[in-house]
DNA sequence: ATGGGGGCCTGCCGGC
DNA sequence: TGCCGGCAGGCCCCCA
């Protein structure tokens, strides 16, 4: 699933077809994902102006005229698929339904926005645009990464006395919001620091701009396959990247050719080069 | 408080 | 071809 950038990147791809519209359509097909759909979602929904849609995390917040705000999360296997619209000289038609679209919504202009998540990770909700940040999702979330909060002394603060994997301590989102297990590999990888070393004994310094570097390189490559995309089928949600080490277990490493090596920690992989890394 | 493991769901892929 | 186990980019909850 979407990560931080994938996140981003559909948001972008959302904005024109949402932002400044009204939803006259909103199709409910099943009471819940991973929790309960809010109770009367369309209702709440329909008639409702979207003012922006913003982004938390991997969260996206669509804040309405209604004082209610759509949180959306697409989880590990979530979709969104844009049709209806004209993009260019490229008009996408509606498609026939799928199997695991969920919800959709329908703009006033006949743009349609499709949620579709076969594993049901993910998540909608509805709350006040005000309290939004105080959401239970929201509210215990660490720093954006590429925000001004996010710098080296912050990390290594939270970095201190911490025995969990630096692995461990990226991925967990209370530290900082954003990364999952393929950034949090290729951004250690860069560091040329290996998965299991304790978070205290890792430098913050330096993984700082890294990660940066790897959201926003992973941004700008979701950008440009964003316009494939859309001239296509208007699906937003997968984009391939180029990988250093993610899900590349026994393919050299770019940099010294040793193999990459593939380790399980609290049940996830992590993929590294054993000879960069340290 | 911290760290690790299990569970939620469905789909896909590789091995037999 | 079919079945089965393992695996998947997230996140929450519970337990020690």
């Amino acid at each position: 699933m979407p990560e931080l950038p994938e996140v981003e990147t559909v948001r972008r791809g959302l904005v024109p077809v949402m932002e400044g519209q009204r939803i006259t359509g909103a199709q409910i097909n099943r009471p819940d994902l991973r929790f309960p759909l809010p109770e009367n979602m369309a209702d709440r929904l329909i008639g409702a102006n979207i003012l922006s849609l913003r982004r938390r995390s991997k969260y996206l917040l669509a804040d309405l005229s209604t004082g209610e705000t759509l949180l959306i999360h697409l989880g590990m296997s979530g979709r969104i698929l844009i049709s209806g619209q004209i993009v260019g000289e490229f008009h996408h038609e509606h498609p026939a339904p799928q199997k695991h679209d969920h919800v959709v919504l329908t703009m006033a202009d006949g743009a349609r926005v499709t949620f579709n998540d076969a594993r049901r990770f993910g998540a909608m909700d509805l709350m006040r645009t005000e309290t939004a940040h105080n959401h239970a999702l929201l509210a215990k979330l660490g720093p954006e990464p590429l925000g001004n909060d996010f710098d080296e002394t912050y990390l290594s603060a939270r970095l201190k006395g911490r025995l969990t994997p630096i692995k461990s301590a990226l991925l967990d989102q209370h530290i900082v919001a954003g990364l999952g297990n393929i950034y949090v590999s290729e951004v250690l990888y860069r560091a040329k620091v290996h998965p299991a070393r304790a978070a205290a004994d890792t430098d913050a310094a330096p993984l700082v701009p890294l990660i940066r570097d790897v959201l926003n390189e992973a941004i700008e490559a979701g950008g440009s396959s964003l316009r494939d995309y859309r001239q296509t089928d208007g699906e937003l949600g997968y984009f391939q990247h180029r990988f250093q080490v993610y899900d590349r277990a026994g393919e050299p490493c770019v940099i010294c050719g040793t193999p990459i090596e593939r380790l399980v920690q609290s049940g996830r992989s992590s993929f590294y080069c054993p000879h960069c890394q340290r």
